[in-house]
DNA sequence: CCAAAAGTGTTGGTAGTACACCCATGA
DNA sequence: TCATGGGTGTACTACCAACACTTTTGG
């Protein structure tokens, strides 16, 4: 039995949702070889002596300037030729972001990052393509059984914004009034003084927060919720 | 920056199931440092050819006897220094199985191949106890969104070896009138003609089995059991 | 005045829960 | 005949789905 020679890398599959753009995705684009010059997740070897968490962090940053501290770890993926050169397995980890919260920087191994559509996808390096597939299909999964807005939305946003966010992710349209109804029975939204402002066209609507307390509560919890 | 050096492995968490003992899981004695005739899950370091997949049936195969085609990857471990060693990060499985269908054989690494009841376990090797605790949390998680008796019952069974999993794994006793209605609703379970033999008390009931089909669609669609 | 989006309540159906008594067997 | 576990039905409740008209704003 040979020595074992397998090296370890994350990427992170970071998603992003605004009313007008829909959901999107963050992608770099890879100064080195391999797959130079081609759009890939952000991620890269992890350090000697650094966690798998510290390692996604790390990389995020350093790649696009987003620093976020829940990268919740998604799947493992290791077949043996994923990586044209080595044998890399990666830990794929999955983060959600108001996409105004950041200012995209790339450095070190990105020449440059950016978020895509996810309607308007490019060719991905490696086996990020099904990476972020797996990953989709999990933020899909999860507005069923944990409240996902808050780190997607802004800190204020009209219902609406949060009606569009479950639509685009089921794939279907649902009933406002009920949708409101099953929402607002959770409990985490406070309805604020304001209204919307700028709303291109028909009445503005008020604005919500997120209580963050019976937010994260309820995402400890879960809850069940079929549309 | 060093030259990375980590090395990759992988655990399996089997769990089998009898209406006499109960949950129990699969673990092997350690034959060889570190932690030498302790007990642990089953597994060990991937080969540079192999998937990870396959390391993980190949290592379970090889220390315990038991082969199943179906582990399902359930998280990966990688602090540095999780291992008192080298660095090794673990990619854990999951799988479940009944314990009547496989003779235990332990041979390479592993001294000895037992099945432990989930409320005897003994201390466990490196961090395998936290790796079993997520595993069996995954474990009662998947019986509301999934169907799991197939996997770890017998071909044919009584109703209440399904009614004594289910009320075991979710902690609490359940309605046996509601519970069957439930059950039976879903369509993957017939009834069968014959009749409990040997039961130690009280009236014989129906054995039931899995309709494959019907289940294994299931499997994939998913559902949705809040009891 | 028109277009666009926001706001809101009622009803009918259904699925789930609670609940108790009788039956078959072995000792 | 007793103890043990198996088998079964009903009624009430609560939640969910379906559904349409009115209001506010800008152009």
């Amino acid at each position: 039995m040979s020595l074992q020679d397998i090296k370890v890398s994350v990427d992170a599959v970071v998603f992003g949702y605004s009313s007008q753009t829909g959901l999107s995705v963050l992608l770099i684009k890879r100064k080195k070889e391999p797959f130079q010059h081609c759009w890939a997740l952000p991620g890269g070897l992890v350090k000697d002596n650094e966690s798998l968490e510290e390692a996604v962090e790390r990389e995020l940053h350093e790649e696009s300037g987003v620093s976020i501290n829940y990268l919740e770890q998604l799947y493992s993926f290791g077949k043996p030729d994923r990586d044209p050169r080595n044998r890399v397995i990666s830990v794929a980890y999955f983060g959600l972001v108001s996409p105004e919260a950041f200012t995209l920087n790339a450095s070190t191994d990105a020449e440059e990052a950016k978020w895509f559509s996810m309607l308007e996808l490019p060719d991905l390096a490696f086996d990020h393509a099904e990476i972020l597939d797996l990953a989709f299909k999990r933020l899909q999964g999860k507005i069923r059984y944990e409240p996902v807005g808050f780190e997607l939305l802004t800190e204020k946003f009209p219902f609406s914004d949060l009606e569009k966010l479950y639509s685009s992710l089921l794939g279907e349209p649902v009933d406002r009034r009920n949708f409101k109804k099953k929402i607002m029975k959770l409990g985490f939204l406070e309805q604020l003084d304001e209204k919307q402002q700028l709303s291109s066209a028909g009445r503005p609507g008020f604005l919500y927060t997120f209580n963050k307390e019976s937010y994260f509560e309820l995402k400890e919890k879960g809850f069940n919720f079929w549309v």
